[in-house]
DNA sequence: TTAGGGTTAG
């Protein structure tokens, strides 16, 4: 069926059997001469040479240097720099001053940014969009989008001009956290709306499964004569294929051709990673042939999505193989690199290599993050090498990478399967003290752990503390309840919490009904037993 | 010379 898809899609005149494993030579591919680390000498002894000169140049010469090293993404050299200029007693005008918020920003030095921004008005600039913009980003990347609302409310009133950049950026922040709903009406309350705005809002509406308001506003973006570009098409493309609808996927990437807007590393990226999650290795292959022959250099998202394939279809050899090919076609691995491969070992229970990897990334410095620790330390739980598990996350301790719900959940769910309850409600005093909130996964962890236990009253408190909180139990958080009940023979209790369940929408799966069913049985009751048998069959669920 | 959107890992 995939194959057929592809066959259909334009793109793929000829189905390229691209050899997968082996080097491209092709000049085009050839890594760049200038290492990223002598573009950053080179400017930081051009900017030297303009700061020594005995006229001083004009500030903007320093600008454009500046503003090289800010989309590098060299912050902390920028703004040494910039601080450089101030000493030797050079204003910064303010294209330098908004590089510098800018670059605080991207710290998250907020204060620092703001101070910044009380200096700008004290030497009666005039704040512009750009600053403001700066800003209201600055704001949103550390999540606090109402203060960047509150931003943007306060400017207007004191009369300053917001323009696109700014709502762009308003309506990205609410989309993050979840607030499409916000995100919408405030899209809805601005004139002239761009195919920027209308991405994000179809970006967001497709991850939170909405396929059907995402593809109408891509047809109100049509009708409106605001022209889907290349992003709105990677975005259709990558969300329906998360949603299922492939076919509607390849649709766009049809029209997306037809329309003359040619894929580009991303496009490719997403197909091959959607093949990969099928498990259609072959047909991820010939997209990266296909994209190989159209001049799209594979990146390092294309690599690690087609290894990640191979882990999960249990093709280990063939991740490693096209690890070597990445490194032969001049394409350095990074953190996902390695965490894929860890993971994908310890899928396949070869802890002590993924171990191993673990080292190597470090000597190759690649650092490992939250992830890489969540993935081994997990690993070494589930293969009973606790120590070695405590171990890593005492290393986490207090520094970066710092623990977060994920790693304190594993150790609490390591600790309930060792009986050791106390402990396991005493870590979780801790991760809250440490900033970290429980969610409905650590949640489930203890309320199953207290149940098996046979302390279902401390599993009934934490399991009212969710509604107390205001939070929705998931199925799984349900039926651990369910059965720590059912286990202790509150059968009416289990049965009263099951309606609950159901008339909140949140519908039974068959271990739930294999759970209810084989506790009635056991106490006799096979009517309702029966009853609720039927219930499942008449589901589907035995499927 | 300064501000906005899309892909991969637990």
């Amino acid at each position: 069926m995939w194959l057929s898809r592809s066959v259909r899609f334009s793109l793929l005149p000829s189905i390229a059997k691209f050899p997968p494993f082996l080097p491209i030579h092709n000049s085009l591919f050839c890594s760049h001469s200038h290492s990223q680390t002598s573009l950053h000498d080179d400017a930081v002894s051009q900017f030297n040479r303009l700061l020594h000169q005995r006229h001083v140049p004009p500030i903007f010469e320093f600008g454009k240097i500046l503003g090289f090293l800010v989309r590098m993404k060299r912050y902390p050299t920028a703004i040494s720099l910039i601080k450089q200029m101030e000493l030797k007693g050079i204003h910064n005008d303010l294209a330098n001053l908004n590089l510098l918020i800018n670059c605080c920003c991207h710290l998250h030095k907020l204060s620092f940014a703001f101070s910044v921004f009380a200096k700008i008005l004290k030497r009666g600039y005039h704040s512009d969009a750009i600053t403001l913009t700066t800003l209201v980003r600055g704001l949103c990347d550390k999540g606090e989008v109402k203060e960047a609302l509150n931003l943007h409310d306060k400017v207007i009133t004191l009369g300053s001009r917001l323009n696109q950049f700014t709502y762009v950026t308003l309506i990205n922040g609410l989309s993050k956290i979840g607030e499409t709903k916000a995100a919408i009406e405030l899209f809805r309350t601005i004139q002239g709306q761009s195919t920027v705005m209308y991405n994000i809002i179809i970006d967001s509406l497709l991850k939170e499964n909405h396929p059907k308001e995402a593809y109408g506003l891509y047809s109100e973006m049509v009708i409106k004569g605001i022209s889907p570009d290349l992003i709105t098409y990677n975005t259709l493309i990558y969300g329906f294929c998360l949603v299922g609808q492939v076919d509607v996927a390849f649709g766009f990437l049809n029209k997306m051709v037809s329309n003359s807007i040619r894929p580009d590393v991303y496009t490719y990226n997403i197909l091959i990673d959607a093949f990969c999650k099928e498990r259609k290795l072959g047909e991820a292959n010939n997209v990266l042939g296909v994209m190989v022959k159209a001049y799209v250099k594979p990146d390092v998202v294309s690599f690690n999505a087609l290894m990640d394939g191979y882990y999960v279809v249990n093709k280990g050899k063939n991740a490693k193989q096209v690890f070597s090919a990445m490194t032969h076609m001049g394409v350095s691995p990074d953190v996902r690199t390695y965490n894929i491969m860890i993971n994908g070992l310890i899928r396949n229970e070869m802890v002590d290599e993924a171990i191993n990897l673990f080292h190597e990334m470090q000597n190759r410095n690649i650092f490992p993050n939250t992830v890489t620790y969540n993935t081994l330390i997990d690993g070494l739980c589930k293969t009973g090498r606790i120590s070695h598990a405590w171990d890593l996350f005492h290393e986490m301790r207090g520094r970066n990478p710092q623990a977060d719900v994920i790693t304190y959940s594993s150790m609490i769910d390591v600790l309930c399967k060792n009986h050791q309850l106390d402990k396991a409600i005493e870590l979780l005093r801790k991760m809250r003290e440490n900033g970290v909130q429980p969610d409905m996964y650590t949640a489930t962890i203890l309320i199953d752990g207290m149940c098996r236990g046979g302390r279902l009253k401390n599993a009934q408190e934490i399991f009212q503390d969710l509604f107390n909180k205001g939070h929705n139990p998931n199925i799984r958080t349900y039926t651990v309840m369910i059965s720590g009940l059912c286990k202790e023979g509150l059968l009416d209790e289990a049965l009263t919490l099951w309606s609950k369940m159901e008339d909140s929408g949140c519908l039974s799966n068959i271990i739930t009904f294999e759970i209810i069913i084989s506790a009635l049985f056991k106490n006799d009751e096979t009517e309702k037993a029966e009853k609720f048998f039927h219930e499942m069959i008449s589901r589907d669920l035995l499927k």
